[in-house]
DNA sequence: CCGCAGCGTTCAGTTAATTGAACGATGTGG
DNA sequence: CCACATCGTTCAATTAACTGAACGCTGCGG
């Protein structure tokens, strides 16, 4: 990358006022500044980005598409700048959240002295529900939902989009050895989340496509944190979001079984959900900040 | 935005290396210009982003939140720098795609002699079909699936995140006019795509939350332009993509019914997926790009 | 058909940034 | 416990970038 990031603002401007004039009257300099900066980028590139005479002005195909990509340079910048200067004013106030049941108790109760102390003047209320997104309107500043439901104005951020992956104790695994195919890995599952729980469930086993019944025969609950407590209590194998065993799987208290079974479906996504990614008020800010956080 | 973008790299180098020195050294300029960037950096900003000692450097909180943003528009930078590389490449060679039918038929089917006039080398080969992630592996360099399964190594990029609305053509509404009430919409739905007529779909009716059966005493098929055409000759009202009714709704030979009604499934999600963000051809590189500018 | 308004480029003067060496500070190994 | 190695900062000399006026070009209206 042998371009400068600072010519990146210049040329969105050129591209957008359609000329450099108007770019070097937007952005307050000079036009011979603004004619400088695009020649050096183009040179940089190595690429013609603007055909240009000295009056007609037209983007060309590799000056469209660097535009698109200089578009997402400087959204991430204005976000990176609006989250500093959230930091900056000292975020205060009342701050409603919904959270998932889960997701609350394993990411974020654990980390909440942190943001308390980060943040002492935020008034932070957590609403535990999974059913967050119907309240967005009224009751609260942003849900995390799982899955990525993205709906009209609602603007939805991933968080996790962690895969599935079956787990069992290791004492379980010592009296029960699983073998190989798929359908000896079935009889070892007696539990499964309600989420993912259904029919007909996607899985590769070593690049193979096939489908694993998760329902006939198997125990249900909307919880994985409960098909969790029961895999450590010897309850068999049971597939889980892997953000949900990860300190299991380190101290060993869990292991990983079959890791060729890769699932397809997006069961343990989690998304934050609010209403408007301009009008975001800095303490709604710092709270996705600590989420991104805190998930990774 | 009163900070200079050329110093985001400084700065992630600083963090990455743990020190101003190191830092230096890979970026191959004198301590001294780092440290100034550094410094011009936390005045912009208005914020300590390194605390550090002539032999400590740890990183706050704020420097923590920053360097996470900083990463992000280094990532966009890079790609955009790929691209343009790409482009300057001038790709050439076999490109193997699979699409779903009705996205190829509707959106690249018409783009298709742009792109081959782009870039008259790529030798690009479509295959057409619903199940392309089972062939990346092997066949395909790219997929385009509906959904987002974000799988393991694989990488998914969204094309389209349009909503479902309800349409139906303007001669059936003059007959048969749509009263209001969910279960008044419902009677008029005869016909709905296989993929989101199951028998409860969540929607909001003017922030209410509810669901629809769309299920019951309803035909399916799985191809939502067989379902536009239905439409369009008067099969009642019918759920369908945004982005495969936009002309339609523009020549008016479509209308929109019902627009209080909002799905809140992403039935109508476009991702392409591919295997590898890092090593990719430069062929496939301007063919994602190609899909981005078509999706738009 | 031509003059002119307005565009992007060029260039020399000016200003700001960069730089390498010197400096003070600090943790560590002997 | 202290000397040293190493780190980040400072500062003046250097260098590169920026700037504003002048220039040349072009398309449009008269």
């Amino acid at each position: 990358m042998r371009w400068s990031l600072d010519d990146v603002p210049v040329y969105v401007a050129v591209v957008e006022q359609g000329g450099m004039t108007g770019a070097a009257a937007l952005l307050g300099r000079p036009k011979s500044s603004v004619s400088t900066a695009i020649a050096r980028l183009e040179k940089a590139l190595g690429v013609r980005l603007l055909q240009r005479n000295s009056r007609s002005q037209r983007i060309t195909a590799e000056g469209e598409t660097f535009y698109r990509h200089a578009l997402m340079i400087i959204e991430q910048a204005r976000e990176a700048d609006a989250i500093v200067a959230g930091l900056r004013a000292d975020p205060a106030g009342r701050l409603s959240v919904a959270l998932p049941p889960a997701f609350c108790q394993e990411i974020v109760a654990p980390r909440l002295p942190a943001f308390r102390r980060a943040w002492p003047k935020i008034d932070l209320r957590i609403l535990i529900t999974s059913h967050g997104v119907e309240l967005l309107r009224e009751q609260v500043d942003m849900a995390v939902v799982v899955g990525r439901m993205e709906d009209s104005d609602l603007v939805a951020r991933v968080l996790i989009a962690g895969a599935l992956t079956c787990v069992a104790s290791p004492d379980y695994l010592a009296r029960n050895p699983v073998a190989d195919g798929l359908e000896a890995l079935r009889s070892h599952i007696q539990l499964c989340e309600t989420r993912y729980g259904s029919k007909r469930v996607p899985v590769h086993v070593a690049g193979q496509a096939a489908t694993l019944d998760l329902e006939t025969g198997i125990s249900h609950v909307n919880n994985p944190l409960v098909v969790r407590a029961a895999v450590l209590n010897g309850a068999g194998v049971a597939p889980l979001p892997r953000h949900y065993v990860r300190d299991q799987l380190r101290d060993g208290s869990l292991v990983e079984v079959r890791p060729d079974v890769t699932f397809d479906i997006e069961a343990s996504t989690l998304s934050a959900v609010y209403l408007s990614r301009r009008l975001m008020s800095p303490r709604t800010r710092v709270f996705l900040d600590f989420l991104t956080e805190a998930s990774r």
